[in-house]
RNA sequence: GGCCGGAUGGCAGAGUGGCUCAUGCUCUGGAUUGCAAAUCCAGCUACCUCGGUUCGAUUCCGGGUCCGGCCUCCA
């Protein structure tokens, strides 16, 4: 099968070639664990956990990395803020994280490597680096330099002296060059730190992603993915390191990008305020409604967040489901679904082939409702039979709701239809739908 | 200031140099139903604007307008 995957890199479709195709390796930026993700955070999690699950569809193996990101300013703030120990923080929080995905229904990464145990690997590079001439001591502090690298920019398009004239690089006396960034800083006695030939201090920002990717993947592997707004510095930096570190002419084969959710078309963002966290999202909808919005728009374009949104992607889900009712996932998938995927990942023409396959179904093709279930899966959705979907939920009382419909069913019988409606409606006043079948009563929660 | 994206029907959102037609949601009408629900069928003036290329452009090229983003932490 054909794979074409949009790079970041050459801004164009390429044709996807596994380096070693017996081993696909996939790198994506997890989260900096000093608070609940919310729902911005939460697309790179959901479209690559696709990209993954429908690689491991075509290829033999599939190595798939998420970092988490455990030493970093934003820690350090957040624990002065809170008045908590730094470790009780981010092993609070990565609990919480690793909750919040798998409500979404992602699938556990092969690794998921914490920045705080890789420091000895970190300082192993930045050594390098120094050693290459590529970085240089300053103070406690230690950072690359960006002239070094002739090719530095070539991700993300920005000319070193146009970052200058954007004035909007960090003011650090200690730098050769505006552009250059810190691989290692000082810590403060009792802060956050490590012991190394360059003093107590931390790493910074960029380096993790340098050392875990080698680590796991190797000086060079296929693809690498993340957010839209970690193109420039955060990538740029790591292709920066790495390259000129382990001597590479690349980093990632491939790049690819998520789009922003927005809120009133507006980027969703911690610093904005504008954010909603998944937990908050995940007390109104099911983790499988805010994947399914989530997946209803491409990858690389905004999708604009709103509970309307929600509620819609609800109403499109109740009716898969409903048609996916009694079938058991095999490995027959539906080729049109996979042929939309192998278009760079686009998963709204996937999904609209899944309600054609449900309209098939509802026309009396049965192979369309297994097609529907097992193609789902690829997405991540349908992940529950019907029946749970429909009628699963704390606080229910089924027996009371059986009774009632037999109840109902009885004076339909008995032509006692004042009687029915009655119970009917009291039924819909406890969120209780139900459909009339030939020889059934069917129900399902609103 | 530099550099990137985007503009499709009531809403969301694919796609295409010409085809009857994306798909979903909503609404309206019909079939079906005791009535509903579900389902099927049909409908609701779709391609921002001005030029160019072309037999033909929503689709390609150029200008404009508007919106968003990156250049600072950010998924």
């Amino acid at each position: 099968m054909n794979i074409e995957i949009f790079n970041t890199y050459s801004k164009t479709y390429e044709n996807f070639i596994p380096i070693d195709s017996e081993n696909v390796r996939i790198y994506v930026c997890g989260p900096t664990v000093y608070d609940f993700i919310h729902v911005g955070n939460a697309r790179p999690l959901i479209i690559f956990d696709v990209l993954v699950r429908f690689f491991k569809f075509i290829y033999p193996k599939v190595t798939y990395v998420r970092n988490i990101t455990d030493v970093d300013d934003k820690i350090i703030i957040q624990s002065k803020k809170n008045n908590e120990n730094i470790t009780d923080l981010t092993k609070r929080t990565i609990e919480a994280f690793t909750e919040d995905a798998k409500s979404l229904h992602v699938l556990t990464p092969d690794h998921e490597p914490k920045a705080t145990e890789h420091i000895p690997e970190m300082l192993k590079i930045i050594k390098t680096l120094i050693e290459n001439k590529n970085a240089y001591y300053s103070n406690k502090h230690v950072f690359f330099s960006v002239s070094s690298m002739s090719e530095y920019g070539s991700l993300s398009g920005m000319k070193l002296d146009e970052m200058i004239d954007g004035a909007r690089v960090e003011v650090n006396s200690l730098k050769k060059e505006p552009g250059d960034f810190v691989l290692w800083k000082p810590s403060e006695k009792g802060e956050m730190g490590w012991e190394s030939e360059f003093g107590y201090g931390r790493p910074g920002w960029h380096i993790e992603c340098s050392a875990m990717s080698e680590k796991f993947l190797g000086k060079q592997f296929d693809i690498h993915g993340g957010g839209l707004d970690l193109i420039f510095p955060h990538h740029e930096n790591e292709i920066a390191q790495s390259c000129c570190a382990f001597e590479t002419p690349f980093m990632a084969k491939y790049w690819m990008h998520n789009g922003y959710i927005t809120v009133n078309n507006e980027k969703m963002s911690k610093s904005e305020g504008n954010f909603i966290t998944v937990r908050d999202a995940l007390r109104r909808f099911s983790g499988e409604v805010i994947r399914y919005s989530i997946l209803s728009g491409h990858y690389r374009s905004p999708i604009n967040f709103s509970f309307e949104s929600l509620n819609e992607s609800k109403s499109a889900l109740d009716r898969l489901y409903r048609c996916s009712e009694g079938f058991e996932i095999d490995n027959n998938i539906d080729q049109e679904f996979l042929s939309a995927l192998s278009k760079d990942l686009n998963t709204p023409l996937a999904i609209s082939r899944l309600h054609e396959l449900a309209k098939e179904f509802n026309k009396g093709n049965r192979l369309s409702g297994q097609l529907l279930k097992s193609s789902s899966r690829i997405l991540g959705l349908l992940n529950v039979s019907s029946s749970e979907w429909f009628t699963k939920k704390d606080q229910i009382d089924e027996e009371k709701i059986n009774n009632m419909i037999s109840e109902r069913n009885k004076a339909r019988k008995e032509k006692d239809f004042h009687l029915a409606d009655k119970i009917r409606d009291e039924l819909k006043s406890i969120g209780v739908s139900i459909e009339d079948k030939e020889n059934e009563t069917k129900w399902r929660l609103d």
